[in-house]
DNA sequence: GTTTCGCCTTGATCTTTATCAACCGGACCG
DNA sequence: CGGTCCGGTTGATAAAGATCAAGGCGAAAC
């Protein structure tokens, strides 16, 4: 048995491309499309309901999830201001997608973003359903092969940038949701975020409310 | 409680030696391009290259996967006959594929198969990229939440069905290969193979011939 | 035919994470 | 002001799977 200190990596962690998506979300779609207030745990849609509308996150979040049949769920990701969901492998959602907080979509039908007589709609439904399937690969990834410290660290540097407040992060979920993201149980998520403030990489004010003080050895952690 | 060092892993993925020249001859058949012969544990692309083409499995089978920067590695899905992969979220690979066995390909440009003013070529190609979601977010829901047993159960079930050859497989991979797609080791794969066997489920003969003696009990175990 | 090598299996033990249980602390309520 | 509820944290213990180690088997090499 071979226990070892923490290497230095080879390959320095590469941070990941700009989120040209969510750039594209953000900057050139624009739904054109009724404005719906869901609020705190209430559903959007739901597994096996016609997956024909779009939804963007104006404000508030959401998370979209699958449940085995005895109850275990695997979030599969959150959606923040900015983000899109709704678009799916069939015409089924596969998925239960849930407001995390009270939160602010702007719906409207699939079809108003991927005509195929216009091009450039096109070519922006086939960038979000590739920023799905990129981060899906991530995810898989993370939850194959990295462990429980890789996977809260991944985490929190994902959440921080995707959230734009730096290094200051305000987290919309709950650790119950984190841990179902992470295919961890929620101690195991407390336990090591308690870990990582001991460690001085974070430090907590109030649960939701966590501060990265060291992002680079964080990041360095993520593997 | 103090922060816990990171245990390297005991084996690390190590990068076959360059292609030898690829043998390509035209291909006859009614199929969108060159056809292309790849020799076992040969690359057929690599991270970072770029991802202009898409290959469809015509003979032999393919593993795409990716490795963290200390080696672990998590192969995100296998190709066998008939599926077609290379479709990426970007211009550049993410993932590197490599030949399980002597393998037979067909490669095209991608704009061959997903032009925009063909609308049956587009749907064609958003088909592909969202059955290859669909897996992903599979893969993820096994790897977040199933156990051991489970993940094999599905692993088996999954791939009978994909090789078509009834309750009879004679899978292409190694206990490493279906250990780094399950997110196990090689030994809880052949552990669980076992257990199988005892139980009656499966029957092996040799390591990659089994037989599902009870495929109903098998689905039943996939959860 | 025998040796060798690579892959697989099995056994013993260890580590990580899950599970079970208790407690904490802030928000809401009587 | 005290009670209760709910999510979070912490501790003790258990279980699943990983790691370490040894041996087996079959295909290719000698």
């Amino acid at each position: 048995m071979q226990m070892q200190p923490i290497l230095v990596p080879r390959r320095l962690y590469q941070a990941p491309p700009p989120p040209i998506a969510r750039q594209v979300e953000t900057d050139e779609i624009r739904l054109i499309g009724v404005t719906m207030h869901v609020s705190r745990d209430q559903e959007v849609f739901g597994e096996g309901e016609p997956a024909d509308q779009v939804y963007k996150v104006v404000r508030g979040a959401v998370r979209g999830f699958r449940v085995l049949s005895d109850g275990r769920r695997q979030i599969c990701d959150f959606y923040l201001p900015g983000d899109v969901f709704g678009i799916e492998p069939s015409d089924e959602h596969r998925i239960t997608a849930e407001a995390l907080t009270d939160t602010v979509l702007v719906v409207a039908r699939r079809s108003a973003l991927g005509d195929e007589s216009d091009g450039a709609a096109s070519r922006r439904l086939w960038a979000l359903a590739m920023n799905e399937l990129r981060r899906s690969q991530d995810h898989a990834l993370t939850l194959g092969r990295r462990s429980a410290s890789e996977r809260v660290a991944n985490f929190l540097v994902d959440m921080a940038e995707r959230l734009g407040g730096g290094e200051n992060l305000e987290l919309p979920m709950s650790r119950q949701d984190i841990a179902d993201y992470l295919g961890l149980t929620i101690e195991t998520v407390s336990r090591t975020l308690t870990q990582l403030q001991v460690s001085g990489m974070i430090k907590m004010a109030g649960c939701r409310s966590i501060h990265l003080r060291k992002p680079r050895a964080l990041t360095e952690l993520c593997a």
